[in-house]
DNA sequence: GTCAAGCGTTTGTCATGACATACTGACGTT
DNA sequence: AACGTCAGTATGTCATGACAAACGCTTGAC
């Protein structure tokens, strides 16, 4: 434990914030195994001693470690790399981004697409004035030519100027608001179960009455405005959500 | 905007931390709407001059409501109130906690419990060689009377000496593991559905082949260390999850 | 052998001070 | 009207310095 801050380089030139640097080494480090989970970090005060900063930006590095489920801290006992396969997997993203990640061969159809005043339980969802136009679009995701999905999905209408039903044909929703410039920074999700409809089995190639996992979602941007409600169902025996949790 | 500083006090002489005080002021003053989603905070100086702090420290009080998602922060613009309907609500907790919480009077009948050599998957999802032992339980849980969830867990032999079914009987399992020192710090889950076979149907008192959200987890400690393993099966017409997902 | 106190270690908290960077609005020019 | 520039504003980064609190280990007393 003796050369560690010898395997850390820092450029005092370069854009990137000092304790960034330092962060984003430790982090190369513990992926690497070079410091395995359960060693045992130098201390701050010798690591910032002999990388030449000042002990609150090593305390900063750390902290974005910390942040990132990799190390713990103990007062008086000192810092610690944490099980390597922890990691915080808290992610906001659309099935398309997932699909694509998994190499799944996403594709889409969209089965409706309109702007009209938004139905009472939308417009809360999405705490607009009843009446508000909304874009309303619903959509059938395949993975591997298969039917994976059924999405019904609402924005505010000026969301997304021009935002057309080709483009969701072709791109992910959250793809699409991006390039619109919108960012989605929070979400909260319901996750539950049911069984499929007649109009939803046929859409999904399953038997009436088969199971489906669903998911309910409002998503709001860094001004904390709701940008977007969807209502998807998904064939249970094809998908399955993977949550990582932190306790605090 | 003028007086937020003269809301807040502190008091020099509590052991409870500077920043972790004003933090909890403004918290409070959001949760009341004193200052209302959308709105604007004065400035970190000129808070800092106002409450007789340093800068650094009134920075750490806002880090920790930016942590927390109440605000957000732009360089040469200010720190703004997040949309106060936004939480995070990343939590690691067990379903008898989740009920309390919720009022609806949890029971729990343990229907098995033993301590003997790990099943293949059992012993890959908790990181232990092959045939070391593990405590597995079965539990019915109830609430307000009626069959909620089936839950089967399990857990190295060593975590918790002195187990006993009666505990579980009495409390949620994380509570129990608190008891024992034990700390669940991080955990992966798996959220599916599927139909109920003809056993889990008897016991949930539902129609075999009723829409069963399920839950496989997962849970480690602040060392990383794999402390339990669950695979639980819930009624869902009467159970979901809610999620709440944060970008970075 | 056991328990408590003390000491060394390490992180946590807090302060003063200074410079850099990103953002917004106003103003001037084309 | 549109675009570019600049100044003011606010957060972000970094530094030096000091004290407090929690933890683990060692030692001494019983």
């Amino acid at each position: 434990m003796d050369g560690i801050a010898s395997l850390i380089t820092i450029d005092r030139f370069s854009p990137v914030p000092l304790y960034f640097q330092v962060a984003t080494s430790l982090e190369d480090l513990i992926e690497s195994g070079r410091l395995p989970a359960g060693s045992r970090l130098d201390t701050e005060v010798m690591l910032a001693d002999r990388l030449g900063l000042s002990r609150p930006t090593m305390r900063q590095a750390i902290a974005h470690l910390v942040d990132k489920g990799l190390v713990v801290r103990k007062r008086g006992v000192g810092t610690q790399v944490v099980h390597s396969a922890v990691r915080r997997k808290v992610e906001l993203t659309s099935l398309n981004d997932d699909l694509r990640r998994a190499q799944r061969s996403p594709r889409t159809e969209v089965l409706a697409f309109s702007v009209a005043p938004a139905p009472e339980h939308i417009a809360v969802a999405l705490h607009l004035e009843p009446g508000a136009d909304v874009i309303t679009t619903q959509r059938l995701r395949y993975a591997e030519d298969e039917p994976l999905a059924l999405m019904h999905n609402y924005l505010p209408a000026g969301v997304a100027p021009g935002l057309t039903a080709e483009q969701l044909g072709e791109q992910g929703l959250y793809q699409v608001l991006r390039t619109h410039g919108v960012q989605l920074r929070i979400a909260d999700q319901t996750i539950g179960a049911r069984r499929a409809t007649a109009a939803e089995a046929r859409l999904l190639g399953e038997s009436r009455g088969a199971p489906l996992l669903t998911m309910q979602r409002t998503a709001y941007d860094h001004a904390g405005r709701a940008i977007e409600y969807g209502s998807h169902v998904y064939r249970a025996d094809r998908y399955s959500f993977e949550v990582s949790l932190v306790a605090r």
